[in-house]
DNA sequence: TACAAAAATACAAACGATTGCACAAAAAAC
DNA sequence: GTTTTTTGTGCAATCGTTTGTATTTTTGTA
């Protein structure tokens, strides 16, 4: 019970393997009268190409593959979603590999999508990843590779980033609007770019308004956990009245550690989160967060690496691509009432 | 600038590409020198497999397809997730595609897997499927299929699903403990058997407590918009009591609509959910939810393909493969203090 | 040293499509 | 009615592996 081939339907027809090919091509030096023919027929022998086959003769998939660290994360999953709403109507699939946040996977998972010679790779790095060789060695091997979110610049090619910069500083210019002063900062490893970006963001800011931000950044603090450690030692010995985390997880921590003092969000203390998480809007009091456009991310991913692989990248190929960011206004920043979204 | 392949490995260390390939391959037909040899050399030359034309050669691919309607649905994502853990360390990849609900993307996206030759299928129907056949054309063809969630009989093979009838169950009874009894019932359509069994939960938790349940069922309520609709009409106009919804978003516009009509929610009317959204615990009141288990139907789904596909199914292969699920009893529905879960 | 048995390697044919080139038949041009 | 051009097909090589079978080399034994 093998599969139908072309070679079946050139046998069952009188014709040759290389005609089948052609007309289901919609080769135009086939008669209009054959492609009728072979259409019908595959069709009625319940014909499927083998793309395995032809990527092989071709030496080019229809297949690109998408890294992320976790398949299941709010944002990436959007972004998925997203870059798979633009790949699919243009013909490619996606192959999905997570690196669970670990270097050593995302290594493994780069050189599993090179033996299936993917088309094109888009991905976002582990937060361990500080070697970018085996992301750099796909491009050597014309593989084009798109970062978006976690990017570094020893890859070449197109990157996706949000302008964490923006949403950062929106955030602690809004608390320091406020009336917010001692402004504490959690954030997650500044070697990654993401918090790097909102570290200058929160530091422009603050600068900018005079304040001091010393003793009130720490960097291990991204999950509900440990927000809600450091938080609880800020404000024990830092007199801080506001947080801004580059997280929404640790945004929940802090809330829990400020009420635990016995003391009001936002009334004595301000904390705008990171992400926009689906909790963000539901818990109380509500979070203030950025909201990342995980679609239009994805969008543009999708979009660069369909330009290079059609061989028409624009024009500043290696630079990054800014996705605008929103700053959510909600309960957990609001002292006093203003404008929901700035 | 081409990719080394084995017949460069072979012609510069003076064998044949059979004897590369088989060194790789670790077969004992080698000489233990050889395969030094070999090996040395690969890594070396920067060689990487080219999985696409072993793939060919084999009539077989490492490569699983998954199917689900939305990879960004925190359910769906998190059972891709699961997949993914157990299929990656078996060598298996996957390539992922969503049908958006759409009877014919569906169609259209195991079409796409099967021309990919995937070595099985994983898959969860969209809502709006009624006609079964492509997924069964699939087994026909020898790629089996493994269904979770969103299942039908008319297809061959595994079915992994979650135990709703308990669930439903469970909550109409805790609901019926805590003293309500015009229970009213959220759902999608019953043509879905993951509503049906939902319904038929509820339904028989009512009918064993000779509570009537006329005219208290909606089918087209399981988004926000919907349920607050139908849950306005209901208060209106059917006096109930509380609210057994199919999912958290229809449950979400129930309390909404309660909140509008100045009662209170546990106390003049309970609400009990599925899925246990992100959202769930941190809305308030927190909701009471069935929660369902992703990752238990993940790993399920996965080592089912995994036994098919090694050869080794278990007997009851077309068999269902219920996945238990628990009742997570939170503010919405406790209108007496009992323990958190049952 | 010769010879059988065992071990290691080579040969060559797949897998199923694509595609440059050759070639025939038909159409157009002279 | 030739020659030239156009048009439609066929031929055969190719993509990079895998694998059954043949062949060589090595090893062991008489």
């Amino acid at each position: 019970m093998k599969r139908t081939t072309i070679i079946d339907i050139a046998q069952s027809l009188g014709v040759t393997p290389s005609t089948v090919s052609r007309a289901l091509a919609g080769n135009l030096r086939v008669r209009e009268s054959t492609r009728k023919r072979v259409q019908e027929k595959a069709l009625e022998m319940g014909y499927q190409p083998n793309i395995v086959a032809a990527s092989l003769r071709r030496g080019k998939s229809d297949t690109v593959g998408m890294l992320v660290p976790r398949i299941n994360r709010h944002f990436f999953s959007h972004v998925i979603s997203a870059v798979e709403e633009v790949l699919n109507p243009a013909g490619f699939n996606l192959l999905i590999c997570q690196s669970h946040e670990r270097a050593e996977q995302e290594k493994q998972a780069i050189q599993v999508l090179l033996k299936n010679r993917v088309a094109g790779i888009i991905m976002s790095h582990a937060m361990e990843t500080v070697d970018f060789e085996m992301a750099r060695r796909a491009t050597d091997e014309r593989v084009p590779v798109v970062q978006f979110d976690r990017v570094n610049a020893a890859v070449p090619g197109p990157r996706i980033i949000n302008d964490n910069f923006s949403g950062a500083y929106m955030a602690v210019k809004h608390l320091i609007r406020g009336g917010y002063t001692r402004i504490a900062h959690l954030t997650g490893s500044l070697s990654v770019n993401v918090y790097s970006e909102r570290f200058k963001g929160y530091k422009y800011a603050m600068e900018e308004a005079s304040l001091d931000c010393g003793e009130m950044v720490f960097e291990g603090a991204i999950t509900r956990e440990t927000g809600y450690e450091k938080a609880l030692w800020l404000i024990k010995n830092r007199k801080v009245d506001a947080f801004f985390c580059a997280g929404d997880h640790s945004s929940v921590g802090t809330m829990q550690a400020i009420h635990e003092f016995g003391l009001k969000v936002p009334d004595d203390m301000g904390v705008v989160g990171f992400a926009n998480e689906p909790f963000a809007g539901f818990i109380t009091p509500q979070l203030s967060t950025v909201e990342q456009n995980a679609y239009d991310m994805g969008h543009r991913a999708a979009n660069a690496l369909i330009r290079i692989i059609n061989g028409n990248p624009l024009p500043g190929i290696d630079q990054e691509e800014v996705v605008p960011v929103r700053l959510l206004v909600r309960e957990s920043s609001m002292r006093t009432p203003i404008n929901n979204t700035i």
